[in-house]
DNA sequence: CGGAATCCTCTTCGATACTG
DNA sequence: CAGTATCGAAGAGGATTCCG
């Protein structure tokens, strides 16, 4: 996080932008998943991205990370509670990205 | 536009995500804006990003451009119409923007 | 004033191979 | 299974110059 931020708008786009991070948290706020789990989900992401964007994730106190230790480990991702705060926006997002696909498909017809 | 998208949010990320889309329409929901102007509002983005960014955002369809002739050119830029319905979306950004600061002050503090 | 056109840098992201 | 470590490509963004 930086000291100074001249638009609130700013800070999300440092906490939330890139091309993966949203698409995380969607996932993440249908349901908990594993790490194999959410890359079956997330087919288009490689694996050091979908690493370092949940690392960052935490690091945001977003995502919450559990270690399974057993004969072979799996690691269960989830939101954290504060995480949740973020389902309306990704939600709102979502609803936006929707309707805007809509309103495109509308103007490209009437040109 | 691509044609298939695995989920809404991406939609969302590509015609708004970067680092200066946002902000222009956080900018352009409280008012309207000559070039200079927003130049001067958002001072740390480059002539060149705030045309391009401008332009894709009326490629969009977010934002309308009216040039005013006379003796020196004045453009105007406002949200259009339909851009306005970015407007809830670009508080309810900014608002989880501030949300996130102060969380992350108040664990910064604990810690 | 409001751009367009280059050129260049830096970050983001992807591909691939290796590890406990 | 869930990662690291490197390397390289691509694209976003910045600096500068020129234009009507």
């Amino acid at each position: 996080m930086r000291e100074k931020y001249n638009c609130p708008v700013e800070i999300t786009v440092e906490v939330l932008g890139g091309k993966w991070k949203t698409r995380i948290l969607w996932e993440l706020s249908q349901k908990n998943y594993y790490f194999s789990e959410l890359r079956r989900a997330i087919p288009d992401i490689t694996k050091k991205m979908l690493v370092q964007c949940l690392r960052e994730l935490e690091e945001s106190g977003l995502v919450a990370r559990k270690e399974e230790s057993g004969k072979i480990i799996r690691v269960e991702y989830k939101l954290s509670q504060y995480g949740e705060n973020t389902i309306p926006l990704i939600n709102y997002m979502s609803k936006w990205g929707m309707d805007h696909l809509y309103f495109q498909r509308e103007t490209e017809k009437s040109s």
